[in-house]
DNA sequence: GTCTATATGGCGATAGAC
DNA sequence: GTCTATCGCCATATAGAC
């Protein structure tokens, strides 16, 4: 009865922090309105958690443990290089478009404790090396063109990212900041990325 | 006399709090941080500029009118458009290799008051609709791919804006933490950023 | 486990002497 | 103009009743 009622108060405290911490981050979110998020009251947050910090840990692991083997898993099945990274840009894209504060997250919490981000992610089982030798081999075999797989990563996701992460500028710059037009715009992304990707790394 | 020394003073303040703002943000600045860099106390902050605010809207006014007007320039002379592209990768390039602090900063505030924001670009004499109806026209003429010149735009700026905005994750990920790895990285993107747009928007 | 009330500390801002 | 001392607020964290 009581370990219910535990496990029921944690699951309504991660939801709440998650919703919280992603669109407001570490340094934005307050105590009160995670909170007020869950239904209880601040006290309850630290009898669970101790302090804001461990909460923020706990949260921030979820979110990465539930983000990168998403997309990274695509890329290192046994398929032919083009459907691979169509297949990867769709998964990377979709999991944005289901999650439009990731990146602003992500980048936040970057400049806020490296440290912290690299333990993390070391343990998420992450692998770029693979990434990146897989990545040699295809342009060894002449399937894409021949350049450092390092840029070609970075590249892909500066790409997929930077439109999320900038929102608010780039719906004021490209748009006069018709929020419904940049939908749109993101929306029509997933197929003009890949073109330009497509047109950057394969030959004709 | 008085003048002179305001003068002084009003300077190492703006130049204190332009270092400690373009590093850690409006949020994560500390008035008695940006005193301690000037030399100074933080009364005399307030004596100056009143607020924290008002003293972070005069910051971003000047790092903003500085920055932008540099790269936007260049895209409305009257030279053939490869040399152009050419040109403004390189002068936008250059401008983040000596301030690379800006892109984290940039997108920070983005988040934090895009209204601010929008309010100071317009102030900037930044025109994106010109340079979106140059790009339509070279596209017209058969120069460059036909595609959204929005998207061009944005993609642009993603490539070369990303690797310094998520540098820590990034050498993390691709370097293993190397710092110096990564900035040779940089450096050699000054011309592998060229050529993967270059490849992706003119035609063979 | 959950609540109310309160302690503790940090930071922006002000008062007032010089 | 510049300083020291202090106010007032807000947010995290804890004490203690139920």
């Amino acid at each position: 009865m009581n370990s219910i009622k535990k496990d029921n108060t944690e699951q309504k405290i991660m939801d709440a922090a998650h919703a919280v911490f992603l669109e407001k981050g570490m340094d934005g979110a307050r105590m009160q309105e995670i909170a007020n998020e869950a239904g209880i009251n601040k006290a309850l947050l630290h009898y669970y958690f101790r302090t804001k910090q461990k909460l923020f840990e706990a949260i921030f692991k979820r979110v990465i443990k539930h983000s990168f083997p998403i997309v990274s898993k695509t890329l290192l099945s046994d398929i032919p290089i083009r459907e691979k990274m169509d297949l990867f840009i769709d998964s990377y894209l979709n999991l944005l478009s289901k999650n439009p504060f990731l990146p602003a997250f992500l980048l936040k919490e970057i400049h806020r404790d490296p440290e912290f981000l690299a333990n993390v992610i070391k343990g998420s089982g992450i692998n770029p090396d693979k990434i990146l030798t897989m990545l040699g081999k295809e342009m060894d075999k002449g399937n894409i063109r021949r350049m450092n797989p390092r840029d070609l990563i970075t590249n892909i996701i500066a790409l997929s990212v930077f439109p999320f992460a900038a929102k608010p500028l780039l719906s004021i710059m490209l748009f006069n900041g018709d929020q419904k037009a940049y939908k749109i715009f993101l929306q029509e992304r997933r197929e003009t990325v890949k073109e330009f990707i497509f047109n950057a790394i394969f030959l004709k």
